[in-house]
DNA sequence: TTGACAAATAGACGATCATCGATATAATAT
DNA sequence: ATATTATATCGATGATCGTCTATTTGTCAA
């Protein structure tokens, strides 16, 4: 698992389209057409833009055959959004409960 | 307070130089002049970024004579990033935890 | 081997954005 | 009134980024 700092991971997730895409691969497993014919932009767009979620580590990845199967990786998310807690809500009461679960 | 949709929250942290301004004025109220001194930018560019992250509920300010005094919002923090959370990682224990705290 | 399909990459173009210097606005002090 | 200080706004510039078409790479079937 790739370390990514909270700009990055901000940056990763600033995109109409990208979270699109995360929301439509949120807690299935689809192939990269698949996620083209939900979306309204082309394939190579789509593509682009996994490929910048897979570099924040936010997407797993399954290769299979000719089709490659992306998912939303939930537990990066928490892990992202517990340190953006951690980092700009550190005297709050939700980011205590969240450090519990996000340290372990 | 403005509502800000999850596109909005991840542009407005997705910049270095903001989430340097984000972390100085956390915890403290602090002058315009006292974050520029405490970047490596300058004043127009400062203000410009704090405008942003008042565009996205994101500071608190608070006016005094000539001075304009800025803190960071960690309650907002705090909503955005349960939505996050809910939004992008709902199977997981970290968000139903979360849950609990944000729909109060 | 050839053709078809899936996905990634390359290159180009336009839009958005971070930054700056200059200026405007507003409040205080002399 | 004038000068000074604090902040916001304007306009320009260079960089980053999202999107497209065209092409490449890789896999499977006939």
């Amino acid at each position: 698992m790739t370390k990514v700092d909270a700009v990055q991971f901000a940056k990763a997730i600033a995109d109409e389209t990208r979270q699109k895409i995360m929301s439509i691969c949120c807690c299935y497993w689809l192939s990269v057409n698949e996620i083209v014919q939900k979306t309204s932009v082309t394939q190579p767009t789509v593509s682009h833009h996994l490929a910048v979620l897979r570099g924040a580590g936010l997407v797993k990845v399954r290769e299979e055959g000719k089709q490659t199967f992306y998912t939303l990786n939930q537990d990066r998310m928490v892990a992202c959004c517990g340190q953006l807690m951690i980092k700009f809500a550190p005297e709050t009461e939700t980011t205590e409960a969240v450090k519990l679960k996000v340290l372990v």
